[in-house]
DNA sequence: GCCGTTTTCGGCCCGACTGTTTTCAGTCG
């Protein structure tokens, strides 16, 4: 599948960046390199469908010859280049270059002057004290690096959106609450919402760096420590960095530590093209003077863009787009389109998630448990169905601010394409999710007929969690996505971003291509007790990320215009 | 290897910190 190519290609020109850096090619060139293989990460197309229809050309940072390799790759399955660099090496000696200190240079060095091609080489090397006499290599090098080796094999991951979202309002707290702060935030991936961190960047605006540089330093286990830049390791695995800026500069370096690196790159290319320079401090003309520092916005500015959103700062593409979307805000949301109650495997009874979901100022909640074939999950009956709805009936009658429950039900895609419950059950309920969650391993095919079978019933709203992925622990199932857009589209069937920070599935760059091919974009938490409607902003990340506006949302609607929209009554 | 509102050649983001350096290279983000 698509999906397979993209990756398998994306690894291939990672590694050849690798090899290229090893053997002390320009470094401008294994830029280009790990530039394209960014560019493959994730896109949504097939990398072989776009080399044959002649578009890849199109793609910023593929030129005649990286074209060239995707056509080798295309014919053959292979690259030529990959596979004479990797025939000259030992196989394992990339990895030396993801043990934390080590780059390129010093593991050329190893390999050139002790024949090191492994990590376990490398290991064994340190401990019998066979680095010393190279240049380079003291002892506190050789300490940091079998330190560098022991977190290597920990296999730590990035960590879940959700949980440095939650560390991070932790610390920036305990740093608001010193005297010395004048305002404290966070950047990086977090700020930009992607959907796992690999370290968390916090910037604080002090007059007095070294108290704010003492306390955050007692923190964890201190990595390195300068005068304004502290890194610690939080609980013995992840890493954040600390940065104290003068106010007059916090635009400047909020800009920068915020990233990505290829925006910033590109940013600093139009920068430089008009004859300015762009670093953490500022914004600066060819004399040194300063044009822009102290917010953002009037760097952007100065540089002829309108403030880009960080949720859009990925590529640097989205320097040149003629228009940005409008930024989706939690309060378009007119309530929560995925959650379950005590009547399956939720914790809350229906008046508790009707008493939050008010609180928190949704206009409507939709109840939507397990059916039947989920028995693990105390999937509900025909008969237990009818009672709920019974029940939600009362309680509807009960609420005098116009808020609603929707009866609803999430209902298994049995292995077939059939669904759980019968067409005359579907249409009694105010709202229906269908999702995939038995037989993972079909073939792709098979999975594609079952899925698009699945969202073509009558009376189907919403294709949860559609790709079944769970970060960090499983990929997915295998499909045809652009047949289940088209599909879903045709149907009026909306694709879910569930908001869960396990799943967030759509993921950003696959809901834009939804969008893009026509389906309606549902967020539901997914929520198996009150807390977690806190993941709904979670969602709403996502959805920025992928462009996605309020009149996509399904969301965005009245549930008077979702019963509508559900009769196909009118066409929104 | 890519790219072009100074350019088809000569640029390519740039600064903090570390360790071993005796003035700076390597790593990282």
């Amino acid at each position: 599948m698509a999906f397979e190519d993209n990756q398998q290609l994306t690894r291939i020109f990672e590694e050849i960046a690798d090899f290229l850096e090893l053997q002390g090619e320009n470094i401008f060139k294994v830029k280009a390199y790990q530039k394209a293989a960014r560019g493959l990460e994730g896109l949504e197309r097939s990398v072989c469908e776009l080399y044959s229809s002649g578009q890849l050309a199109s793609m910023p940072g593929f030129g005649k010859a990286l074209v060239e390799k995707v056509g080798q790759f295309v014919d053959t399955g292979q690259v030529e280049l990959h596979q004479q660099l990797k025939a000259s090496f030992p196989s394992e000696i990339l990895q030396l270059m993801d043990v934390p200190g080590l780059g390129a240079k010093k593991a050329a060095l190893l390999h050139r002057e002790l024949g090191i091609g492994s990590v376990d080489d490398l290991e064994k090397a340190l401990k019998e004290g066979l680095v010393t006499d190279l240049k380079g290599f003291g002892k506190k090098t050789v300490d940091k690096l079998l330190e560098g080796i022991g977190l290597l094999r920990q296999g730590e991951q990035r960590w879940l959106l959700g949980r440095v979202s939650q560390l991070a309002e932790d610390l920036l707290s305990r740093l608001r609450a010193l005297p010395e702060v004048e305002r404290a935030e966070a950047a990086g991936s977090l700020r930009r919402g992607k959907e796992t961190v690999g370290d968390l960047d916090l910037l604080v605006i002090s007059s007095r760096p070294e108290v704010v540089m003492e306390f955050f330093a007692s923190l964890g286990e201190v990595i390195g420590r300068g005068p304004t830049k502290c890194s610690i390791r939080w609980e013995g695995k992840f890493q954040i960095d600390l940065r104290c800026v003068p106010g007059e500069s916090f635009g400047a370096a909020m800009q920068y530590f915020t990233g990505s690196m290829d925006h910033n790159v590109a940013l600093r290319g139009r920068a430089k093209r008009l004859s300015c320079e762009l670093n953490e401090y500022g914004l600066f003309d060819a004399l040194g003077n300063n044009l822009a520092s102290r917010s953002e916005e009037e760097i952007y500015e100065r540089l002829g863009l309108p403030w880009i959103p960080p949720e859009l700062r990925e590529t640097g593409a989205e320097l040149e787009w003629e228009r940005l979307p409008e930024r989706l805000q939690l309060e378009q949301l007119n309530g929560n389109l995925h959650t379950h109650s005590l009547w399956s495997d939720g914790t809350d009874t229906l008046e508790q998630l009707a008493e939050e979901a008010q609180r928190r100022g949704y206009r409507y909640l939709a109840i939507t448990d397990h059916s039947r074939s989920m028995v693990v999950a105390n999937g509900l009956s025909i008969e237990r169905l009818m009672a709920q709805g019974q029940q939600i009936e009362r309680l509807n009658a009960s609420f005098s601010n116009g808020f609603r429950l929707l009866w609803g039900s999430e209902v298994d895609i049995l292995g077939d394409g059939s669904l759980d419950f019968p067409e005359e059950v579907l249409a009694r309920l105010d709202f229906v999710v269908v999702a995939v969650h038995s037989q993972f391993s079909m073939t792709p095919e098979a999975m594609t007929e079952r899925i698009c079978r699945g969202i073509s019933h009558p009376y189907v709203d919403v294709l949860a969690h559609p790709t079944g992925r769970k970060i960090n622990r499983r990929t997915g199932y295998q499909a045809d996505w652009e047949r289940v857009y088209a599909v879903a589209s045709e149907h009026g069937v909306a694709l879910e971003i569930n908001c869960s920070p396990r799943r967030l599935d759509l993921n950003d760059k696959a809901a834009r291509r939804a969008r893009d091919c026509g389906c309606m974009i549902s967020l539901g938490t997914d929520a198996h007790s009150l807390a977690e409607f806190d993941y709904l902003p979670l969602g709403v990340l996502q959805a920025r990320r992928a462009g996605i506006e309020v009149g996509s949302l399904l969301n965005g609607l009245s549930w008077e215009q979702l019963r509508k929209r559900r009769a196909r009554l009118v066409d929104v």
